[in-house]
DNA sequence: GTGAAAGCGCTAACAG
DNA sequence: CTGTTAGCGCTTTCAC
């Protein structure tokens, strides 16, 4: 086996015909060019003597590469690696392969589009976190089609795939006031990511709801979506009128404020109750197991992959795909005590 | 900016000289055969026109892509991300670009290899976790440089980057026996992974060091790197004479065993203590806190993509890179009881 | 030092 | 239906 490598001419000199012919017998799309009795007879032997086309002479030919770019900020975050996952997952089933790429900053982001689109990819995904973001942008004068995972284009013209994160505060804050909270703080992500957002919006919102007001000094903006970030934001919080429940933005966050609650000698969920957003791998044990809003990363990496190969095939237009996390109630959050 | 792509030939006509004058003096490598005063010149008046060669083209007439592909059996696991991101980092720093695919089973990964090899990936690293495995035959049967991450070639053919699983199961083992256990147990990975196979070796090896026999049934093997295959490995040792320690070939397993224990009525550190081998992110919070064996993925990683390029650049010969890891003590683990 | 010619392996456009 | 012709954009001989 894997003998010398074979080439479509050799293919098409062996059967006496024209390589084009065998190009074209080969290709799905324009087999029907070619009479039946012949294309079997092709198939046949460019199996029998093992030709594997070549992508790289094709893609120098038709500009396309049947590869797609992944963009993340971060691959090593729990989050990012089902959303890639989920994406390979369709991509590879409709024979597509996939380029991850993976940098925090920016100027290097912005390199490594023009790269990928030196490659010729066909479409790009973006899962950097950031609103307006001129990676997007790039994305656009290089005329990718290109679809946004966990963020929305503020300026509506691109795909994206989100989960509802107005629904997940809704989520979060309509459990703790079953429970009886009122006094019910945020801890929102950093203003510039999509999700920390969206997040606080949606916390405001869902306490309006209620009839309840987010006090000015309830909502404290972490500084990154980290476990130390939480820490400080949650010692600011326990600095002023105490809450009895507290609202993470993500769930490293809300690690966190397990971590000051521990330091201020609080427990939880005797003293403070508290949720966290996304439900990563673990966060069912650690102390006490986290009341969490779920998303499915995964399910947003296949969603993103499917929106990007219709882009690509019928140059539909612009899809905005959100998906509906869910509550999911561990021992973080408990009645308030009477 | 970003205007209609411009090709060599167009520079050199722009220029009056020749496109291969061009190409000489826009790779570094041949730069020398051309007079520095029209290098600067070529330099100059490409950038101006905003020349970015064509890798495509290149790759067609060179067969080579600056290309690497790595495979992994799933994206999603935490120990896999930081090995990739780690890679990543030296590939991308050297000029390299990666390919990530992904494949639980092993027909779809040995198709993986055909692909990548036929986009003419320079080289690729594998981080599939069996010993013994037909997804290496075929990179060597494509003669592609390859280097192997988290476990070696039993049949010395090929480089590969591991932790000292001995040694990782030595400081677990010496750990605990200073700690006063004697009567300790283990729960091994699958054996046909090279993990799972080195750290039993390693743990029999640190207990005979010790004097300590680690006795028929106080070895189980889980059927998988799974939180729930460690459960039910761990029941099943409950149920003999108890451990006062029981060392877990990874993190998963180990908090298995947590759930385990608590499901007994039993409690973690007082009754048994437990070690687990990782360090992922988060045993640092679970309840109790693990104690664990950390090792660099990310390292492995970076180091990987050194050998990896070492070998293409200079067909170096085989490298078994063998890296130390360390003792985290947490709170799992405590003196026995007097 | 630089130029000329040839071709990597494929597919698109045009014939017939 | 099938063949012909002509490149895609680059690099590599081989000349001079």
């Amino acid at each position: 086996m894997a003998r010398r490598k074979v080439s479509l001419a050799e293919v098409a000199r062996q059967l006496g015909v024209h390589p084009s012919t065998v190009s074209r017998a080969l290709d799905p799309a324009r087999r029907s060019l070619i009479g039946d009795e012949l294309v079997g007879r092709v198939r046949a032997v460019a199996n029998q003597m093992g030709y594997r086309p070549d992508p790289i002479a094709a893609s120098l030919r038709t500009r396309r590469s049947r590869l797609i770019g992944a963009l993340v900020p971060d691959i090593a975050n729990p989050v990012f690696s089902p959303i890639i996952g989920g994406l390979e997952e369709t991509l590879t089933s409709a024979g597509w392969s996939l380029i991850v790429a993976n940098a925090a900053d920016e100027a290097r982001r912005i390199a490594l589009v023009d790269e990928l689109a030196a490659r010729r990819v066909d479409g790009m995904v973006l899962a950097t976190a950031k609103r307006d973001d001129p990676v997007l942008r790039r994305c656009r004068s290089h005329r990718l089609p290109t679809v946004l995972v966990n963020r929305r284009d503020d300026r509506g013209l691109t795909s994206s795939v989100v989960s509802d994160d107005r629904l997940g505060m809704h989520l979060a804050v309509d459990h703790l006031v079953a429970l009886g909270h009122r006094r019910i703080a945020h801890i929102a992500g950093p203003a510039f990511l999509s999700t920390g957002h969206l997040r606080r919006e949606g916390f405001v919102a869902a306490m309006a709801a209620h009839g309840l007001r987010a006090g000015e000094r309830a909502i404290v903006e972490a500084s990154a979506l980290t476990r130390d970030a939480g820490l400080i934001a949650a010692r600011e919080i326990l600095r002023s009128e105490r809450p009895t429940a507290i609202v993470a933005a993500n769930d490293l966050l809300a690690l966190g404020v397990l971590l000051a609650l521990d330091e201020a000698g609080l427990s939880c969920p005797a003293d403070v109750s508290v949720t966290g957003h996304n439900d990563m791998p673990l966060v069912d044990q650690v102390t006490p197991p986290l009341t969490t809003i779920r998303i499915s990363h995964q399910e947003m990496g296949r969603e993103s992959g499917r929106i990007l190969l219709g882009q690509i095939a019928h140059a539909q237009k612009r899809i905005e795909r959100v998906l509906e996390p869910q509550l999911v109630v561990r021992r973080s959050t408990r009645p308030i005590a009477a």
